[in-house]
DNA sequence: TAGACAATTGAATCGCTCTTCAAAAAGCCA
DNA sequence: TGGCTTTTTGAAGAGCGATTCAATTGTCTA
């Protein structure tokens, strides 16, 4: 951020200024939904009045599309960042599934996406943004199986591109439970449900170790 | 419907013209989301002005909670009836399995659920909708895999609980890639992918025999 | 068939949102 | 500091959507 000799925030370049409007958009979608944000919404999570917004993205639909563009990005650059440097397969599956499930129902990452499911089925932009990122999680998880299998930790159960597209499946819908406010399932629960299947289909006991708090 | 003696539709009564706003809404909520629809795009696909709407429902919100309870009634009904009859664990398994997902892209019923994932995280109606639907779905699933280790049809490979709550995840999850027209993953690949899992999790070698059509 | 009731229309109103734009404010640089 | 550019504001206008309601039309019944 740029701030004045008093320690107030002053205005901004051309390229912070669109990302605080990303930012601004990410909060009023999750706040309204992709399709009920309006203009001012996102100009009031920014600060900022409609016309500035305006200046900045002529057209909303732009904002909002960069918005998701940038969140699956991040996401997805977490999820790797987690993993990075491990060596055993079997810990990096752990870590991997939990870091696809939000860490509560107001996980802002994965409320982001969610907002997608329905909107996918309508807009071209959005269907192309949700099956890359689909298809990108399936690699992922499909590079660890097979290595994991390589190297003898893992003994697989059928073909790898299937564990690994079922594995992200599963993340998927048990996003939409927590965020659901499901009142049993929550991101611990959600863990162990992905784990007994990665546990059937690797035929490695999988230790689901949460290396932040101790489960419920 | 009513009509008169020349043939034509003629007014409704209270009943019919509340179902008839219930499909309406519903094809709306298909089009512009259930956060975009407006009170006139219900009145158009029901071929009335945004006044009559307002004479039955008094107030939108209600309509559009109604389609979608509605709609998500006639889904779980539509899978109950399907299996109705059926003896065989396995071949009830892959009927509901199949039962789950859409028949295509465009599938009107799976479309309105998935209007709802996003929404949920915001609306307490919604949310409540979808994890009743959820749980039901489960309990569904569970029971037939019950029976089938009771007949000893199956040997589940561990509590039947999850594997039915990984089922409908799977089904809900395809769903959405489905309908976000995924280009690898239609109906039948869908089919396939959960069947992979329900065989590891039953020790069944289930069949997926298509009553309706060959495999693409 | 007259009268009562139910359903629907269409116009009027209110408020909100988008969009444009001139003016103001803030930063930059010589 | 003075002038130039970038950014932001605030106001004005156009248009749309929700809401209300009087008038109209269709249906039913006695």
């Amino acid at each position: 951020m740029v701030f004045d000799k008093r320690g107030i925030m002053t205005r901004k370049g051309r390229a912070d200024r669109r990302l605080d409007l990303i930012a601004a958009a990410h909060r009023a979608i999750i706040r309204y939904g992709t399709e009920g944000v309006h203009l001012n919404h996102v100009a009031e999570e920014a600060g900022l009045t409609s016309g500035a917004v305006l200046y900045h993205y002529p057209r909303l639909g732009e904002l909002l599309v960069d918005a998701h563009h940038a969140g699956m990005e991040r996401f997805y650059e977490q999820r790797l960042k987690r993993i990075n440097g491990m060596r055993d397969p079997a810990e990096k599956l752990v870590v991997t599934i939990r870091s696809g499930l939000p860490h509560g129902p107001d996980d802002p990452d994965v409320r982001l996406l969610n907002e997608l499911g329905g909107a996918a089925a309508r807009n071209r932009m959005y269907a192309l943004l949700l099956t890359t990122l689909y298809d990108r999680q399936v690699s992922l998880y499909q590079s660890i199986l097979d290595t994991g299998a390589a190297l003898g930790t893992f003994t697989l159960t059928g073909d790898a591109l299937v564990i690994a597209r079922n594995l992200v499946a599963l993340e998927d819908a048990y996003g939409y439970r927590i965020t659901a406010r499901h009142p049993v399932i929550g991101p611990e629960e959600a863990v162990e449900l992905i784990l007994a299947y990665a546990r059937i289909a690797t035929g490695n006991p999988l230790k689901a170790n949460n290396p932040l708090k101790t489960s419920h």
